[in-house]
DNA sequence: CTGAATGCTATCATCAGACAACCAGACCAT
DNA sequence: ATGGTCTGGTTGTCTGATGATAGCATTCAG
């Protein structure tokens, strides 16, 4: 888990520079030979972490110039490699807002076309995941699981590959909220999963009816109240205005 | 555009190959050495080939084994390298289907929340994009620019930058879907041109008085109307239950 | 004959060095 | 001044070699 390939830790290192800002974009990277020097590798190690930074379009390489830090614009943010150094060092709680309404978003909407699509062994899936929850209302990681578990079922039986695709896209990173939360100290009280499998049993119920409009509201409400647990800090919570300069392209 | 580097071109050929099942997952790839010889190329440009693969998640290779490839689950389908093999040679219908309704599902909400927190500026910005959509009503190539750009600005108006990121690496399907459609024969017309317009100037009323509901529903209606032009297949565009087996995990 | 230790071979991982292609800026000739 | 040329630096690609590891065949003691 901890060590990869050297060129993959390499490329994890160069991703958590640029990240945390200590190359900026439009900056020159140093040379392949000085990252050589600096890392203690070899040139091929060096050329095949930037392939991997290249990859997740951080930086573009020109012959005879050298390697440039792009625009945070073009990074592909979900990509594992950034995901993982975000949550490692970098996640602010903006980005965990934007996370939850983003799931929000893709799951309620996820529940309401399960409601009319699920087939009956992925409703069995549903129910299985619930049983599992409550039979482990007393161990954190099983509970976790199975709550995991069900939610991916809930997308699967929405029929949109690519919605699954997505969904699968952010699963480190709701492992890790849900695992480490913005507010680590705030969840994992036995009662809040009793609160948790009835809400999700409420959930389940509205899809095995068929009712779409009723588990979308479910699931909002269900999600909602996993925001207050997760992120703790109300004022957030409710998203002010962004206060963005006007964006360019 | 068609020349990147040798490696990047490399990866995209041996990409294609396991996209379209020329190599299955579970099957080992052919030597590094082999591929050297298949391609013509050596084995640095191989290697650094293989490091982008394997960072879209199709491939692992072990010391002393050999490379094999992976389940299509652990794929990243939404990295540009596979996305644009797909779009290229592997986008069957269902895709183009799940990719609107993905699309529905997130920019209808993006429209919502965009009526709850666009900036003023924000607004001009979709202001201006509409203007230039009726300015280029005959200019295919400038129309389709400024309705990107018009959807862009919503996205970003909804203030989450995770989903501005998520609708970002869609950019590329969204503009081939645009370009060719998936019956590129059908859409074209300056008269559906006006139809669009006025549609968008819909969505626009409704995020300038702030009604998100509104807002959310002419979205919907919008996508739905592209929807039917781009597939042109109203069979397929009402999705049927899916019959796919049971998601093992 | 059995089974475990041993060695062999294929394969990926990494290193080291070289040359080619290309760019930017300095320099020079007209 | 303008344009061409040279030069040093950087990435792109090739080549050959060594290390590490897994799988398999061989060998040999019991």
């Amino acid at each position: 888990m901890t060590s990869n390939s050297l060129p993959q830790r390499v490329a994890r290192q160069i991703i958590s520079r640029i990240v945390l800002g200590d190359l900026k974009p439009n900056q020159l990277l140093p040379t392949e030979e000085e990252l050589c020097e600096q890392f203690g590798v070899s040139r091929s190690v060096i050329r095949e972490a930037m392939r991997t930074v290249s990859g997740v379009g951080m930086t573009r390489s020109h012959q005879g110039r050298g390697t440039i830090v792009l625009d945070a614009r073009s990074w592909n943010e979900f990509s594992p490699e950034i995901l993982q150094v975000r949550v490692e060092v970098g996640a602010t709680g903006e980005f965990f807002v934007d996370f939850i309404e983003l799931r929000t978003i893709l799951e309620s909407q996820a529940a309401s076309l399960a409601a009319e699509r699920a087939e009956p062994s992925q409703l069995d899936e549903m129910r299985a995941s619930l049983r599992a929850m409550e039979v482990a209302l007393d161990d954190r990681d099983s509970f976790v699981a199975a709550d995991l578990d069900f939610h991916n079922a809930i997308v699967f039986a929405a029929g949109n590959m690519m919605i699954v695709r997505l969904f699968d896209l952010l699963q480190p990173m709701l492992r890790i909220v849900r695992e480490r939360g913005y507010h680590p100290d705030i969840d994992g009280e036995p009662r809040d999963r009793q609160v948790d499998v009835l809400e999700h049993r409420k959930v389940f119920e509205h899809i095995e009816e068929g009712d779409a409009h009723g588990a979308k509201q479910a699931m909002t409400e269900h999600l909602r109240w996993v925001a207050r647990r997760e992120i703790a800090d109300p004022q957030r919570s409710v998203k002010p205005r962004a206060d963005k300069t006007a964006r360019e392209r």
